[in-house]
RNA sequence: GGCCCGGUAGUUCAGUUGGUUAGAAUGCCAGCCUGUCACGCUGGAGGUCGACGGUUCGAGCCCGUUCCGGGUCGCCA
């Protein structure tokens, strides 16, 4: 009682060649079938499942024990493998089964709230809560396997070129700019608080002062924002930083880098050099600066066309500075009935949109606003389209923002909905040239698009001091099929254009000291010209393994309100650790305080 | 913070115009069953209809508030 019974075979691994050998597994009870005098048992464990025999009349014992199992009982099992009497082809293990004579029940378990296979179709919430049965599932063990296998790879290439993987701290000063911080309080230095790691960007340069050439670590980072079903909290990143080296070979590195990651985990052949658009033209092609390129329905212009035209939406719309830019979904208008294509309007109200023109290019051309235009004009909007009978054409006329965010998801949501976008396809490609600054509307204030070490475009620092909005970066993004998978730059090394940066950012003497001062005085004592990139790790897991959201990669994540529903975190902490670090806390009680 | 969707048995869901004791499937428990693999057959247990308040003779259903879950916009250097 009590010994382990010494694993010989996975459960998953066993076929018929194996026939006659006399073996021991060890795993949880898929299911058990009592036929009366004879009972299967499916055994499972993240190899696989074999089906398990106890037979009444050859061995009374076993076959007693084999009645009381129920699901998720943890056994060991010793048995002769033999040529199954009825063969299951939906399994790999189907030919043969294990004729047992020797059970151990390691632990019970209760009855499972969620089932353990692929298919269940159980809500969420309870997937999280109970999620040590939920990985459990054959595909949830695989995707911790494929992230592992990724993991790996990354590893062996980064290795392999001469990068040395760092750690860096946990426990950081504050950085005010940015996302929201994670906030950790000191109780040696009552009234302090650490910072958890927005990323490792500052010790990353630090390395590459400190001689380090080449580094790369997968580092946990996080982020007090809200949630998305490809945003967590606390998340994983690949990040990599060079010295010595331009955006080229940044740029080589990684393509050779992906090139071997997409053969050994995927075994996909993938081209280099990826395509490169730069920021603008991404924008202006497809709406959006991580441009999923499986699909065309590419944005065309109409300003010019429309300016003068009888449609007041239209031509108020140029006249105010806006934009009016349309995408011809090909073909596509058979797929669209008049009163769907009015409900595509809905789509569009998130970003801003106030309304969608239309033109069917049935065998009747019909249209919303076509009554307010002239033929010429029509004609000069069907030309710049390029539309043809078939064609279905929308046109949004807003703020450049808005234009561009509702063509361009609408592009990519009405393909996704089309089944136009093929799973097996990986359109890698890289965005160049970002914008070095955005301006802030509410703060009237230009902040750093990337961060304010990023490497202005050399051609374009002239404009530092006139024109803030046409300075263009030293930064690039990878994206695969319309997700950012990461992002980088070439980092300023001198001090006196970092000071530079820091004017334009309105960030006086005072606060650069106290914000960056330590990473300012590191880069005062013989900085290498450097740059590297991060990979968003969860989201490259996810998007490899064809999940729909990043929680099906990460073992335990937390819910949309940054809760782990397993282990009830964030939680209380006791009064006397809070007179410790000399916190109190307000509580929220307006609604009782209002009672 | 805004908007949208959802919450009924362990689980996934149905529930008519507001009307008797809230149903199905599956799971669970018991009995029978020697080739099942979604085993089969028979029987059984299992519900604060998320919570609170309101309208009504009467609320799972209508109204209000609130809690919880998901998506999304803002946000995410």
């Amino acid at each position: 009682m009590g010994s382990i019974m010494k694993r010989t075979n996975m459960c998953g691994e066993l076929r018929i060649e194996d026939s006659g050998k006399r073996v021991t597994v060890n795993g949880w009870v898929q299911k058990r079938r009592n036929l009366g005098g004879l009972v299967f048992c499916d055994l499972r464990d993240k190899s696989g499942i074999i089906q398990i025999v106890f037979d009444k009349d050859i061995d009374n014992d076993a076959f007693e024990a084999a009645d009381k199992l129920r699901s998720e009982y943890v056994i060991g099992v010793t048995g002769t493998v033999r040529e199954r009497e009825a063969k299951n082809s939906d399994l790999p293990t189907g030919d043969v089964e294990i004729f047992a004579d020797g059970l151990t029940i390691y632990s019970e378990a209760e009855t499972p709230p969620i089932y353990i296979k692929d298919d269940d179709d159980v809500g969420e919430n309870l997937r999280l809560k109970y999620r040590f049965l939920d990985l459990r599932k054959p595909h949830m063990q695989n995707n911790l396997m494929f992230r592992h296998k990724i993991t790996k790879c990354v590893r062996n290439f980064f290795d392999g070129e001469g990068f040395v993987d760092v750690e860096t701290p946990m426990l950081i000063k504050p950085t005010p700019e940015g996302a929201r911080d994670y906030v950790i309080p000191s109780r040696v230095n009552q009234g302090s608080f650490y910072a958890l790691p927005q990323s490792p960007q500052m010790f990353k340069q630090i390395l590459m002062v400190a001689g380090t050439d080449r580094y790369y670590q997968i580092a946990k980072c996080f982020r007090d924002e809200d949630l998305r079903a490809d945003r967590q909290p606390e998340f994983t990143q690949i990040d990599i930083e060079m010295s010595f080296v331009d955006q080229e070979d940044i740029i080589a590195v990684q393509e050779r880098f992906l090139t071997k990651l997409m053969k050994e985990v995927m075994d996909v052949e993938i081209q280099t050099p990826f395509p490169r658009l730069t920021y603008k033209e991404a924008m202006e092609r497809y709406g959006s600066d991580k441009p999923d390129t499986r699909v065309g329905f590419e944005l065309k212009y109409l300003n010019d066309i429309v300016k003068d035209c009888g449609f007041g939406v239209f031509a108020n719309a140029v006249a105010d500075g806006k934009d009016v830019r349309g995408i011809n979904l090909n073909g596509c208008n058979d797929k669209f009935s008049r009163k769907e294509v009015d409900k595509l309007v809905d789509l569009i109200k998130t970003f801003g949109a106030k309304g969608l023109a239309w033109v069917k290019m049935g065998e009747q051309v019909t249209s919303s606003f076509a009554k307010f235009m002239t033929e010429e004009e029509m004609q000069a909007i069907y030309e710049r389209m390029d539309a043809k009978q078939g064609d279905l054409l929308l046109i949004v006329a807003d703020k450049p923002k808005v234009v561009f965010d509702s063509l361009g998801f609408l592009r990519r949501e009405l393909a996704g909905r089309l089944g136009m976008l093929d799973k097996n396809q990986y359109n890698f490609l890289w965005v160049t040239d970002f914008p070095l600054l955005e301006y802030n509307e509410e703060d009237g204030r230009y902040y750093a698009m990337h961060h304010p070490f990023t490497m202005p475009n050399p051609d374009d620092i002239q404009y530092l001091d006139s024109d803030l909005g046409k300075v263009k970066a030293l930064a690039y993004d990878i994206v695969l099929n319309g997700v950012e998978l990461g992002g980088g730059s070439i980092r300023i090394h001198d001090q006196n254009l970092q000071e530079k940066m820091f004017e334009v950012l309105g960030l006086s003497p005072e606060e650069r000291k106290k914000k960056f001062g330590f990473f300012i005085e590191a880069l005062k004592y013989g900085t290498p010209p450097h740059g590297g990139l991060a990979y968003g790790l969860d989201r490259l897991v996810m998007l490899l393994s064809g999940s729909d959201s990043i929680r099906e990669v990460i073992a335990f994540p937390k819910n949309q309100n940054a809760v782990c529903m397993m282990s009830e975190a964030p939680g209380e902490i006791e009064q006397v650790q809070l007179d410790e670090l000399a916190i109190s806390v307000k509580v929220q009680e307006e609604k009782k305080d209002v009672e």
